[in-house]
DNA sequence: CATGAATGAGACTTCATTCAT
DNA sequence: GATGAATGAAGTCTCATTCAT
């Protein structure tokens, strides 16, 4: 699909700065407002270079977002060392926050373009389904544990309380999510499993 | 901008065509990558017709997009009557998610759109603000009567709450959510400020 | 090549109607960028009924050109019983400039119109020969009463000292040329041809 | 306005392969009834780089006929070793019929669409006036030398001398004007200010 | 590798004209 | 006669992509 990767270091440079340059005009125009030429401008290489390393508008858009899809997920894992619920959930939605808001901007423009290509409506449902998953893993122990409200159905609840996540990252935008924003989550998420108010 | 209004029946109808054949094209395909004549093929006319009644493909998305942001709003208020905060709640999500399931794909249109388009932007965050303000007045009014937990900043926790719905309204796509998460959502919203489980 | 003419009052008054509101716009407008919705509109009529009287855009524009012509070739006719050359000179300019006047945004839509419609370069140049060749009878005839110079060719200087009437024609406009230009231009044609200073 | 100017001798001769495509279709069918498609078939290129160089047909107009008018403009300027007033007439009026015949065609496109854009009507107006102001000029030196006659406003009548300079232009067509016409034309215009008869 | 000229499929839009009511 | 809805040929322009240099 690609072409060939760059041999020399000027190649990898300047395949590099074309990356940069486009992720810069998605951001601002969108996807299919963006040219192939702005893309070149913003790069500052011509036209034809483009095509040096990438087939086609689209493969520029996949790579960039096949990288921040890879950081997202990572950004979800929570150390196994963090064992206190309310610090699990306080760190997983920092992290996802955190990576969110470093790729907002991006992450609407897969939102853009996922309403006609399936590939990226996957992606999108992939990155959401990674961090349902965990939420609801641990809401599952939790009432295992007899910490949690039993009468939640987990897997109802894990998207929902993820859509708060969500909300808050959409809201924030670029900013990192203010503090006191982040701990009105925490503690909706926590008692909204039914657990004990915060310590 | 747009074109003068027909003037016959027979005008009324075949313009009310055109906008059925746009809500399906844009439906199927999403704005962009929508062709004039889709929408004059799916309306059953030529596309000049469409230009009988409407500026541009930007005039028939507005037009339709208009009507059903005006239907959300109204569908956001609760009747007075309804007092019991339990009921309010489900009643004003209810109330949201069936309005959004029936246009669940449009407003993902909306959304397609809105990254370069602030016409669209702005409308979306009016739709949110709406939801968002009730449910903000609401969880005050129930900390003034003692009964929310009164720790809670109601105008960082509105919109997380609400962002709850959306994840719903997204996840069930045309279809009416089902009962079971309905029941979800609306235990986690009240568990989630405070109020004493459900009766 | 037309319709047929219209048989009631009704319709006659209302071909007029049309033939004045595409006179007003041919004039705002020109040819080229007058629309036939521009037609109706400034008529007062709908759409269609411009075609109930005329075939086509061009079919308006040539009736209307068409008795313009007529009168302005009229026009150029100076009454037998001006014998006085000067009296005749300026009989002859005063009423070709006073037709002119009446007409000359038409006259200058007609040009717009000549240069890909060899019926019009044709007309305009009936036009001028009209005017040229009476120029040119009047001088040869002071010519061979030896009042005028005998060394011109008549042929040549008439089509020159006509320009000289469509330059004060053009650049009065609609308006009547001033009187003291007309002096002018008589005195000029008068000196040109070599009769002696006015009387 | 337009786009950017091409960088290599390749592009330079394709921009004027159609620059001068443009004219000569232009030339043959005017501005209204020419195709960008004619430009570019008469330039032997696809259509799609006619818009490599020019913003539009109207671009491609302008640049003609700017070259066009600033060579107009030059070619009115008389040397000021010339001083014999015949020979100042005759070496003006020479030196605008030239540029004219060269040019002739277009200047009539000009016309053709000066009826609808100022910056042709304005064109026009400014190349006249400097024909006629460097007339004025001249008669009002006679005046004052004592040679011409002293009754004519000179601002009167140098756009009609003017006008008979056009008229002998346009009837040339693309031929330079007869020599026997020239010497009409300066026979007529010294007389009609009054100069004694040609030496 | 990089450039930028060239291409042409394809989209939007206009508007003269036809025709059913 | 008058209306205005409907048509579709025709035109302008864009822009992703190719390719010679």
């Amino acid at each position: 699909m690609s072409p060939a990767p760059p041999v020399t270091a000027r190649g990898q440079r300047t395949r590099e700065g074309v990356l940069a340059g486009a992720r810069e005009v998605f951001e601002r125009r969108g996807f299919n407002a963006t040219r192939m030429n702005d893309i070149a401008d913003a790069a500052g290489v011509s036209h034809g270079t483009v095509y040096t390393y990438f087939a086609s508008k689209e493969d520029v858009l996949r790579e960039l977002v096949d990288a921040i899809a890879a950081e997202v997920v990572a950004a979800v894992r929570v150390p196994d060392d963090v064992v206190e619920p309310y610090a699990r959930i306080d760190a997983a939605n920092r992290r996802y926050l955190s990576a969110y808001a470093r790729h907002h901007r991006m992450l609407e423009v897969v939102g853009e373009v996922a309403g006609a290509d399936p590939y990226y409506a996957d992606l999108l449902a992939r990155l959401r389904a990674g961090l349902t998953r965990r939420a609801a893993d641990g809401i599952r122990r939790l009432q295992r544990e007899g910490r949690a409200d039993a009468a939640l159905d987990a897997d109802d609840a894990a998207p929902l309380l993820c859509g708060m996540v969500e909300a808050l990252a959409a809201r924030s935008g670029a900013a990192d999510a203010p503090d006191a924003a982040l701990t009105t989550l925490t503690r909706l998420w926590a008692q909204a499993i039914g657990l004990p108010p915060a310590p």
